[in-house]
DNA sequence: CAAACGATAAATCTCGAGAAAAAGGATTGA
DNA sequence: TCAATCCTTTTTCTCGAGATTTATCGTTTG
């Protein structure tokens, strides 16, 4: 089943669970082929084709795609099937401002609550990214899955002395949402940020309580991968109109002449 | 399609939108019957029971069920199939401050940028439901809905002006799960509440555009209806353990002596 | 009395085929 | 060149039956 917060499996950590259905499995690959953009943003997602690539039956991949609706990943409309939810800058800049608004509670929570163990869990979290942060070069696709599982991994330990199930739920919502967004930032980035440094300071602060602090650090780092985005050449995030297809151009004919 | 501020049709009114695919239907369906109680908080969900009494297919109802995972109205487990969502005062708990944090923020944004003709709506609303509140009656089942209906639209329509999609999101989610909550708490309330006098201040002080105030008033407001639930008797509120199968009960102590 | 084991009954999960709907293409007319 | 209307092809949606897994019950054992 799905790691989501609300749902009774709980913690995902490094460590994958393993499906124990079909659909679980599905779902599973799907939403990895969508985070990473094997599937494009847009992209219609068609039951027959996916049916053979991902070998399941029919009915199975559309309750796959279903589950994958929970996380915003794909949207449906009436009888015209599915397609991978679009990206915009404007959605990641709302994706990015209610993340800090989500995540800053979360973490506030988190520091008034957590135990001395919480700190250990979180200088562990820390040291293994860092020891991945050496050691990491963009070109390398390895290099870069083992970063993005320790920053998640990271910045969930960071809030997992929260108590309120609904804010980690969103958060890893509003997290996942951001993974798709990322990996563009990073096949493409212009201006080397330095991220290490920012986890130093919302480490520190963090295990020193300092709420405040904290979440400023926090904040200034989540709007720094929003600003990489924004220096990006549009075409990379917009979806291309020219693809449309025939019917949808004349779909969108009638809409504006309503 | 569900009326989630994420998908593409947008507000939900009280104009209800007629689904267009059976899955869709029994997803509104089922998720009536969860919010108002029919389906019991915990209640297993067979499908070969429920299919005969919704009239679709096994595969249908199982895409319905699907759907409401998103909602967090039903929870499933590996091949165990699907229950109702339980709750919990905890559970309760946590919706209700989360709802504050969000609903807060999301009215922030709607007074920041809400134009004269946002007002306008605000101020109809208001007026709609105060009419409801005048005739009023917590015994008859339809004055019951009428005020639920008209309640959930003035809500709606005072944050209509944020611009974050996922804080309206998030919105509708919590206030989905509170109305479990409340049909609880409006059967057997003993303390009742002068529930139009904060809806006038709320109103109020949203049309003058006092964020402040009106953050004050609705976070009260919300409030409000916790303690509502708290002063209930917890045989309401908390799963009746007594109902549980032979072999939940078995897990549950093996679970204990771990 | 609690725990363990095995056979029966029930529910879930999975698949493929048929009905309904939408997309694409060709033709006609302005 | 563009819009409107058929017709064909593709895709989605829906259903019922078979394969697996899980729950229940009776019996036995420590």
């Amino acid at each position: 089943m799905s790691e989501t917060a609300l749902r009774k499996d709980g913690h995902d950590g490094e460590a994958a669970v393993e499906p124990k259905t079909l659909v679980e499995a599905a779902y599973h690959r799907l939403r990895k082929d969508i985070i990473e953009g094997n599937l494009k943003p847009g992209q219609k997602l068609r039951v027959e084709h996916l049916k053979n690539h991902y070998d399941v039956g029919a009915g199975t991949l559309r309750e796959a795609l279903q589950l994958l609706m929970t996380d915003a990943l794909v949207v449906a409309q009436g009888q015209r099937g599915f397609n991978v939810a679009p990206i915009s800058l404007s959605d990641f800049e709302d994706i990015t401002r209610t993340r800090v608004l989500i995540e800053c509670e979360a973490l506030r929570q988190s520091i008034a609550r957590g135990t001395d163990e919480w700190e250990g869990t979180v200088m562990a979290a820390f040291h293994r990214l860092s020891r991945a942060e050496e050691r990491l070069d963009w070109k390398v696709g390895s290099s870069r899955e083992e970063w993005e599982a320790r920053n998640k991994t990271f910045h969930e330990v960071l809030i997992s002395a929260c108590p309120s199930r609904w804010i980690r739920h969103f958060q890893q919502l509003l997290y996942r949402q951001s993974e798709r967004y990322r990996r563009i930032s990073m096949h493409t980035s212009p201006i080397p940020r330095d991220v290490h440094a920012e986890h130093v300071k919302l480490c520190e602060a963090s295990v020193a309580r300092d709420a405040d602090r904290a979440c400023a650090v926090l904040t200034e780092h989540i709007i720094r991968t929003l600003d990489a985005i924004r220096s990006l050449p549009p075409s990379l995030i917009e979806g291309d109109p020219a693809k449309l297809t025939k019917v949808a151009r004349a779909r969108a004919r009638v809409l504006e002449t309503e």
